[in-house]
DNA sequence: GCCAACGTTGGC
DNA sequence: GCCAACGTTGGC
């Protein structure tokens, strides 16, 4: 899950314990909330559009995907005028259980064969939230034992 | 600030 | 349903 250390960094949510990760609004995004995370899922988080842009911690998703009421408020940067109450359009999980880790940086992550299949990496993709495969989760913890 | 990639919008 | 225009993302 990226999210940019200006707005919510590994530190904040450790800091925070819990935190919910609103402000989404791309529905591919949404959909693996909905659909595929289950709570104790484990995240990793990523700092982006940021000086060291890379993987930065460990989290947990804490709860289902429930609506986010930032669409619905008219003075967040989130709002969506054109969703509706009795039909939410955007959704967010919690994310609980923050530790930091060593920086994974984005330029390593490339370096790393075992990790080239990772969504992050593909080539142009933006989605703020990929799923990870055991095989890849496994990769990472691994870089991240090492220095 | 640049720019490639990609999603969304809206006219037709 | 097509597709051009436009906006956003995000590394560099």
């Amino acid at each position: 899950m990226k999210s940019e250390p200006n707005e919510c960094s590994i530190d904040d949510l450790v800091r925070l314990g819990r935190v919910p990760w609103t402000g989404v609004r791309n529905y591919q995004a949404r959909n693996f909330m909905r659909d595929a995370m289950q709570v104790g899922d484990g995240v990793l988080f990523y700092h982006s559009s940021c000086p060291e842009p890379g993987i930065a911690g460990l989290a947990r998703v804490a709860s289902a995907a429930y609506p986010d009421a930032t669409q619905f408020d008219a003075a967040s940067p989130y709002f969506d005028p054109k969703s509706r109450p009795d039909a939410p359009r955007w959704l967010h999980v919690d994310v609980d259980q923050g530790r930091k880790t060593r920086l994974l940086p984005l330029a390593e992550m490339r370096q790393r064969p075992e990790l080239a299949t990772m969504g992050v990496l593909k080539p142009g993709s933006r989605l703020s939230i990929t799923p990870v495969t055991p095989d890849e989760w496994q990769a990472v913890q691994a870089l991240l034992a090492t220095g």
